[in-house]
DNA sequence: GGGTTGCATGTCGCA
DNA sequence: GCGACATGCAACCCG
């Protein structure tokens, strides 16, 4: 799709090269691939359901450190962001949709001095954190991809809701047993805690206000172990959010940042309905997620496959073939108890009609109607109603 | 005694 | 071979 149908251009870096997609080979997908953490890349969801178009605009994030700064200062914290439909939504989607990488970090530089944090760095330098020069550009290009963030459309519109924000994905992490347990400790990627997170010079570190995607907020401890001439970053505390998100091991949680407002967003995945988490994959699934034809295509989610007849096979826990082939994958060798074997998989198969079974329009909606080359659609302007059918079974005792 | 905290250690992926 | 990370475990805290 990246390289038939995307018209885009990346500039990496504002450094004026950009990248067009119908001229990119195969083979340089994964060199693109890096394109996109070092460059800036946006995409204005809205322009793709509007215009058909994946309006991404190739630029260097658009806030100065000073105006970071300025929005640091002036942050309102607890704003509730409430979930408004896509075609109200003025979200701009920064990053990734699906399976795009991060942006890069943003100019982090000198040590945070508040008492709370919200994820938005109020530095100026950004070379030195901690007495170490700060990741580069190759450092972060360097993030590893089980750790790029591969947010769904839904992911990003349900974070944006109808604010003005600009999403930038940071990253994910798929929780352990110990993310998971009862510690309350979430083991965070040395890479990713020191390009997204505000930096921490004591071992103590310093409370971190994350709003989920409800909107609720909560306070984390981000501190750091030392580790063998290292450090091992935590964050503490999250046993609560954890349990109010019902998550357990396997699960996803995603880190993004609203934009202007400079609000860390966690986000999760739950493992039953894990997407592209064949995170080995990763040019398979660049692009992933974009779509040129508006709603109807709008479902990125590889959950869907719609094949030739009319058949919408969703294979819970990733399609079969890939399953075998993860073998690398963070669901690996490190958590072999969380390797779901492929008689696991449950698959669910319907009719176009069927599926059409399950949608009921919200009540006391009346739909317009709205012809799309020669087929007629109803428009509703809220979502529909998930409805689930009856099914009769019986067992051996009746 | 149970829970928490801080650190140590083993494993494994990546350079 | 090194570094990151998952997890074990001892020390500490508290009811």
């Amino acid at each position: 799709e990246l390289q038939t149908r995307m018209p885009y251009e990346v500039d990496r870096l504002n450094t004026g090269e950009t990248f067009s997609a119908p001229s990119l080979e195969k083979r340089k997908v994964e060199d693109f691939s890096e394109k996109f953490i070092n460059g800036n890349l946006r995409i204005r969801l809205r322009d793709i359901v509007e215009n058909g178009n994946a309006g991404i605009i190739g630029e260097e994030q658009s806030q100065t450190p000073s105006s970071l700064m300025e929005d640091a200062s002036a942050q309102q914290f607890g704003i509730s962001i409430p979930y408004k439909s896509l075609s109200e939504s003025n979200s701009q989607i920064e990053g990734s949709v699906n399976a795009l990488q991060p942006a890069p970090p943003p100019p982090f530089t000198k040590h945070f001095h508040g008492s709370l944090h919200n994820g938005v760095d109020s530095s100026v330098d950004g070379h030195i954190r901690n007495g170490k020069p700060r990741t580069d550009a190759r450092g972060r290009s360097q993030l590893l991809p089980r750790y790029w963030p591969r947010f769904t459309d839904g992911e990003l519109h349900q974070i944006s809701g109808n604010s003005n924000s600009v999403i930038k994905p940071l990253f994910e992490k798929m929780l352990s047993a110990s993310d998971a347990g009862r510690i309350g400790r979430l083991v965070l990627p040395k890479k990713c805690a020191e390009a997204y997170f505000p930096p921490i010079s004591q071992p103590e570190g310093l409370p971190l206000r994350v709003q989920d995607s409800t909107g609720k907020e909560w306070i984390f401890q981000f501190r750091f172990w030392p580790n063998n001439n290292s450090r091992m970053y935590v964050l503490e505390g999250v046993t609560p959010c954890i349990q109010n998100m019902q998550l357990q091991a396997g699960d996803t949680v995603t880190f993004s940042r609203l934009e202007p407002e400079g609000k860390l967003v966690m986000g999760f995945r739950k493992a039953t309905s894990a997407t592209p988490s064949d995170q080995d994959n990763e040019t398979s699934q660049i692009g992933n997620g974009v779509s040129t034809k508006g709603d109807a295509e709008l479902d990125h989610s590889p959950w869907s496959k719609v094949d030739k007849s009319g058949y919408i096979a969703k294979e819970v826990l990733e399609g079969k073939s890939s399953i075998r082939k993860r073998k690398s994958s963070t669901l690996g060798s490190k958590s072999k108890r969380l390797r779901i074997e492929k008689e696991d998989m449950i698959e669910l198969k319907l009719t176009w009609e069927e599926a059409q079974g399950l949608l009921r329009p919200p009540p006391d909606h009346v739909p317009s109607i709205v012809a799309i080359e020669g087929f007629e659609f109803e428009e509703y302007e809220d979502a529909p109603v998930l409805g689930k059918p009856t099914i009769f079974a019986t067992d051996n005792v009746g």
